[in-house]
DNA sequence: GAGTTTGAAACT
DNA sequence: CAGTTTCAAACTC
């Protein structure tokens, strides 16, 4: 393994220990014009239920209220493993992260580095000073200020890892809680142009970290025994371990899960239960999760974002592709196809599923789907497989995605999770593309007629608007009818 | 496992 | 920006 591979090794599996975290979204406003198809999905107090399925991806935006110097930056969405590499793709991106997107409140020049100072700098006598220092081989652990009780770190591993035995730099997580309410940030302060991360704690589900060399790997990759001590290490009480700055910020001392969005679904036959030593005496049970869906291009040469790894940020390994550029041995090509994407796409390796209110609201698809013909119930409708409900962003037709209808009771019994909530039926609902084309058909016969008699434009407009407002009565009352409701005319 | 369907991504 | 093509995953048989 050469010298950037451990880097990006033991970079992803830091990272890995922590998790993704809701953060505070805001929505667009819903697009009247598409209320048609998609009904109400705006409900208020709407909420989703969590599930053992539920993953996350690095958020847009993270804020760290109420704290000026880092009150307001959002985590880069690129994922990890490029980030890992950043300064190796310099050459092709140009200045750090110049490129990337920016319409969000990102600090984008910010680097973690820099993050750290500023968290360093919120208390004015630093006694909430965290450990800026990390491991080196040589010396090992050090705090930053040895007589500072709160300065903690975190190490990469209890055991050496390949990297230690190289003069590269551990990188040691400064996780924080920015808001008190989960959010935290992990810092690498070993690569300080690297981009902060957000991550979630949530220590009842967590992930099984991930290194790029296994990200796609469909073999079983069971966390080691040093795995779990790292674990135990951590936390051993089981609970975030926080620290509350003199500026009201908290920090999770604690790594968490990481996962990112669709890809890295969770399935229940990849959930590996792992038994850490000594739960006899009461220690708690670990989840790992091990997922990574091998891909099968053939013609991408997975540096398209047809290929989900190459979307996900991952190289490819152990998948089914042919001629696979997607690796360490053509990071020039894959820097180009990379630096081609954002050119087309400055958001292109964003999470598509943006998070909403951290709690029980789950989120929406950033860009919405386009569904024609699956009614956005099959897994084809990425708001359906992220198992989240279209909203108006969508663009899609016929959609069902939206309420617990017959159809989508039956479908969700056929998933792994039965237990997902939606909301009460939509009044909606019954207008169906076969109800919007009948009444675009009542429409086009009036226009036919009023040309067929003669009429004047204004006379055949207001045939056409009565004869619209007929179809608008036939279908209220539809609506009406169908949820039992008297209606008078 | 082969063939079909589907919708996102890429292209024009 | 809209229409078309390409692509790979999802789905069906």
């Amino acid at each position: 393994m050469n010298e950037l591979e451990d880097q990006e090794y033991s970079y992803k599996r830091d990272l890995s220990e922590g998790s993704l975290v809701p953060s505070h979204h805001t929505h667009d406003s819903p697009r009247m014009a598409n209320l048609i198809s998609h009904g109400m999905h705006s409900v208020p107090g709407y909420s989703r239920m969590e599930d053992d399925y539920t993953t996350y991806r690095i958020l847009p935006q993270l804020t760290c209220d109420p704290v000026p110097p880092v009150a307001h930056f959002s985590l880069a969405s690129y994922p990890e493993y490029l980030l890992a590499q950043s300064s190796h793709y310099q050459h092709v991106l140009g200045q750090p992260y110049s490129s990337w997107p920016s319409q969000e409140a990102f600090h984008y020049g910010m680097s973690s580095g820099e993050i750290c100072r500023a968290v360093t700098s919120i208390s004015s006598d630093g006694a909430d000073v965290y450990s800026l220092e990390g491991y080196s081989t040589d010396q090992g652990f050090r705090h930053h200020d040895r007589n500072q009780p709160h300065a903690l770190h975190v190490p990469p591993h209890d055991q050496k890892h390949p990297a230690e035995t190289s003069n590269i730099c551990q990188p040691v997580q400064i996780v924080c809680d920015v808001t008190g309410g989960g959010q935290v940030v992990v810092l690498n302060h070993c690569s300080p142009d690297q981009i902060p991360h957000s991550l979630m704690m949530d220590l009842n589900t967590v992930s099984q970290p991930k290194t790029s060399e296994q990200s796609c790997s469909t073999e079983d990759h069971s966390p080691t025994e040093k795995d779990a001590r790292h674990s135990e290490k951590i936390t051993s009480t089981g609970l975030p371990q926080t620290h509350k700055t003199s500026a009201g910020v908290t920090f999770n001392l604690a790594p968490g899960p990481y996962a990112s969005q669709l890809h890295q679904t969770l399935c229940p036959t990849q959930i590996v239960e792992l038994e850490e030593e000594g739960q006899s005496k009461g220690r708690r049970r670990v989840k790992w999760e091990k997922s990574k869906r091998p891909c099968n291009c053939t013609k991408s040469q997975c540096l398209k974002l047809y290929c989900e790894c190459f979307a996900n940020g991952d190289v490819c390994n152990n998948c089914k592709c042919l001629n696979c550029y997607n690796n360490t041995e053509h990071n020039l090509e894959r820097s180009q196809a990379i630096k081609a994407c954002l050119d087309r796409n400055p958001g292109a390796f964003r999470p598509k599923i943006g998070s909403k209110k951290q709690g029980n609201v789950k989120g929406c698809h950033t860009k919405g789907c386009n569904c024609k013909r699956s009614g956005c119930l099959k897994n084809y409708c990425e708001c359906y497989e992220a198992k989240i409900m279209c909203t108006s962003t969508c663009k899609c037709v016929g959609c069902r995605n939206y309420e617990e209808s017959p159809s989508k009771k039956s479908s969700e019994r056929d998933r792994p999770d039965s237990s997902i909530y939606y909301p009460t039926r939509s009044p909606l609902a019954c207008i169906t593309p076969d109800v919007v084309e009948a009444t675009c058909g009542c429409l086009l016969a009036q226009a036919e007629e009023a040309e067929k008699e003669g009429y004047t434009a204004a006379h055949a407009e207001r045939m056409i608007l009565e004869e619209f407002g007929q179809c608008l009565t036939q279908i209220v009352r539809s609506i009406f009818k169908s949820n039992s409701v008297q209606f008078n005319e």
